[in-house]
DNA sequence: AGACTTATCTACCGCTCGGTAGAAATCTCT
DNA sequence: AGAGATTTCTACCGAGCGGTAGATAAGTCT
């Protein structure tokens, strides 16, 4: 099997570098010079294994969803609603707080961008909705199962929650060290739910 | 006075038209042309009477601030905390719930972005940074005047507000409609301060 | 060995980017 | 009327953009 050339380069470890790159600069703002640069290969390389630069940002985001934002997907699977948005809380406190990717590329990828960009922002908007969305259901079934008080408005409670987070992602853009995003996490929490 | 040939086109009527475009686009999304579209002038009008890109959206950003963004100065001023944080809320879920300009021009400015536009981006971190400073002093004030609890820790309270505007500011780019906005307001002071 | 498949490289494509040169037009002054 | 100041226009600049052609190299198959 794998008949040709064999591959010089790691896919993953490439791709990997792909997606700080985009992390950083947000999609608009990465050339394919940046991206071949720190990815180590040329550009016919590049575009031959992960087709072009949308396809290669989407296969970025993928990994990251994956990844660095893993911390989502794994709070929300905790015993007790206060216990799932502790989790994610903390969980982006820490992963948005990384000097050298700060923020959360799910919101600064393309917060927006000229029309050339306009399916990249729409892509991460639908994908943070979603986020919100698998937040809502979750915390449903937590006023169901008689952990949130049983007048909660899920969805409110969603959003409210995922207005936190994307302050954080701001604010680590802005340079925000750890620990400041960790005392949002804690007033957040303070009172919670806000009823 | 007013030697030379006049100018055919009214200056701030332009920076207006600019200063939508920036707000819809971001800085780096905008082109040159993006601007002279919609400001119905050719580049070198542009500038003679603006600088360059980077100058123009500096004075687009002034005149941001001093019009659609005007509410949060406004609210500095209100006699308690209670009613500055109210009026700084309500106020960003009306202005960034405008449909043709959704959002908030100092959020998606440039929040990430590649080296040519690095300046501005940490130019819109700082003014960021500023009006949170703004607001820690008033409601620092307000501590000493007994209109907040004598325990509160006003840089906190002014970035856990700044993280509401903030998400806010994302849910609006991504289309979040205005009473879902002022819903993040309600519960954002239901339980004011969150002690 | 030789056919076949795939990856790699250099060199290039057309296009748009932000920005400007230089001449013509339109005003105020003397 | 004419000098001087300023705006306007068309046409252009070099640089960088995302993306590709075509030759060559390095493997696996029969």
């Amino acid at each position: 099997m794998t008949l040709g050339r064999p591959r010089e380069f790691d896919v993953d470890a490439a791709l990997d570098r792909a997606l700080h790159v985009f992390w950083r600069k947000g999609y608009e703002g990465t050339s394919m010079t940046d991206l071949t640069d720190a990815m180590g290969i040329t550009k016919p390389s590049l575009y031959a294994a992960f087709g072009n630069k949308e396809e290669l940002f989407r296969k970025a985001l993928d990994r990251y969803v994956d990844g660095p934002g893993s911390y989502y997907q794994a709070g929300l699977q905790k015993p007790t609603a206060r216990e799932v948005v502790e989790h994610i809380l903390y969980g982006a406190a820490d992963a948005m707080s990384d000097p050298s990717n700060p923020g959360c590329l799910a919101v600064q990828g393309a917060l927006c961008c000229g029309d050339a960009a306009e399916t990249i922002k729409q892509e991460l908007a639908a994908r943070r909705g979603k986020t919100e969305e698998d937040l809502r259901d979750r915390l449903s079934r937590a006023v169901t199962e008689g952990d949130l008080p049983s007048g909660s408005h899920a969805g409110d409670l969603a959003r409210y929650v995922s207005a936190i987070l994307q302050g954080m992602a701001v604010q680590a853009a802005s340079g925000a060290p750890r620990d400041q995003l960790r005392k949002l996490a804690d007033m957040a929490l303070r009172n919670w739910p806000p009823v």
